[in-house]
DNA sequence: GAAACACTTGAACATGTATTCAAGTGTTTA
DNA sequence: TAAACACTTGAATACATGTTCAAGTGTTTC
């Protein structure tokens, strides 16, 4: 981050592994979706609407950066967020984008028109 | 995020876009590199050993994104980081990253050998 | 205005990746 | 133990994307 505490190639590889896997789409929702508590597959597959086996690869993939834990219980698998700093990254970056949005806005609407 | 406060298909997929940006171990330097202040390209591509068209490329991404914003100063353009909310994403994915591998070392740390 | 500097852009290519489909594993129920 | 349920995995594919190279734009200097 700065000189005092700079990145070893290691973590900027995990760092940016990370933020490519919260650069999907599909996996974004599911990550939301998790937010509100452990889910199972089949919960997340259909409120999605996106295939079982598309969404276990994905999970696959969250566990791997270890985004999201998960705990059997019965036949059913339950995932949920690993950590709050997951959480609030996912907050942080939403505002950011709602006040860029805004600003674009704000922006096109004083553009006067010829 | 919660059900009172639910993202639009747009946002969601700003958001994905974003964390996509951020993704990619070249461009996380370039921003990383812009925290401490605002780079010409020549400095951002002389210090991080990456061809200036490169840069230059990534850098479109991110100003598209509005992740950095650009001025020009005679001949050469600085760029910075837009707004604090990035930077503070940045910070709390570094700690979850760092967190995350701490737990690793422990946990291998404390495996029984055969 | 031509040359030099700083940066941008487009095309091309090689690599990576999201999704689907089919088959496989583990757990419970009958 | 066979069938049903819940999930995982591997292969295949269509598409996206990071990087390079060559050419192009805008600004200053001579």
């Amino acid at each position: 981050m700065n000189k005092a505490d700079p990145l070893s190639t290691q973590e900027l590889n995990f760092l940016s592994e990370t933020f490519r896997l919260l650069g999907d789409p599909s996996r974004l929702r599911i990550l939301l979706h998790c937010e509100e508590g452990p889910k199972s597959v089949t919960d997340i597959s259909e409120t999605l609407e996106l295939s079982q086996s598309l969404v276990s690869h994905h999970l696959r993939l969250l566990r791997g950066a270890r985004l999201v834990t998960r705990v059997r219980h019965s036949k059913q698998m339950f995932y949920e967020i690993s950590d709050q700093h997951v959480g609030d990254v996912l907050l942080d970056m939403l505002s950011h984008v709602r006040e860029e949005r805004e600003g674009v806005a704000e922006r096109d609407a004083s553009v006067q028109h010829s």
